[in-house]
DNA sequence: CAATGCGTATTATATATATAATACGCTTTA
DNA sequence: TAAAGCGTATTATATATATAATACGCATTG
């Protein structure tokens, strides 16, 4: 079962954090081409938003390629979505040189990250 | 000199992008206390936005404790300012979290973060 | 075929963020 | 002491985000 979790209390507005919740659902693999997203008033209500926003998300999700809309029927994954190995290395490569930016920026050493990571993966 | 890097795209809002760096630029040591900030229309003209928005920050870094504002004068870093040794590791924790959660719902496995973490580190 | 589900579209309203243009009063400097 | 620098405050306006309330037309289902 799709499982999103937004937070109400962030900057980043809920219909991007539709979109980028569900990019990476994609990207893991988690959903498949084929697969059917939750239709736009069914989400909203489990969410707790508008209508109106999801439909800006699933909106930009086609846009992007990465969903089909079929109007009457619903919002689908795409069987031909953009080439999601090397979406799933460079948003990886991503989060790694923003995590070590502000790591750095706080004053942490390489080994001081090191140790932080093994510890936090320790304990899930 | 004091090198603040915002980003205009970013959805998170100037003033807190200010706030965030500044928190930084304290916590890792690099402004000590008794050190000046510019003055609100100087950072500003700086960072081309209006001194309301840096008014907002430096007065939101004041009631967090971090910064004191002499009206007529200017504003510094407290020298009793909130414990940083602690700020420091919480936020280095908080941030590997996040990193880790991000990376292993992209599907990488610790592994996978391990090497990451040494790849990007080695190319600086 | 009729009813329901669903994507899409429109109009109005509210809120947070940011800008713009000033003005006031205190502090520091020349 | 006068001028300049600086924090603070106010009012008006613009934009992005989100909600609310409907409505339309196509697809699927019974």
């Amino acid at each position: 079962m799709l499982r999103l979790n937004l937070d109400p209390a962030s900057p980043v507005p809920a219909y991007q954090q539709i979109i980028q919740a569900l990019k990476i659902e994609i990207i893991s693999g988690r959903l498949k081409g084929g697969d059917r997203l939750p239709p736009i008033r069914e989400l909203a209500k489990i969410l707790k938003l508008n209508p109106n926003t999801v439909a800006k998300a699933y909106y930009t999700l086609e846009e992007d390629g990465f969903v089909e809309s079929r109007p009457g029927s619903g919002n689908w994954v795409k069987s031909r979505a953009p080439d999601l190995d090397s979406l799933r290395v460079s948003m990886l490569e991503g989060e790694t040189k923003s995590y070590l930016e502000k790591a750095f920026s706080l004053g942490a050493s390489l080994d001081d990250v090191r140790r932080s990571i093994e510890r936090i993966a320790s304990h899930e």
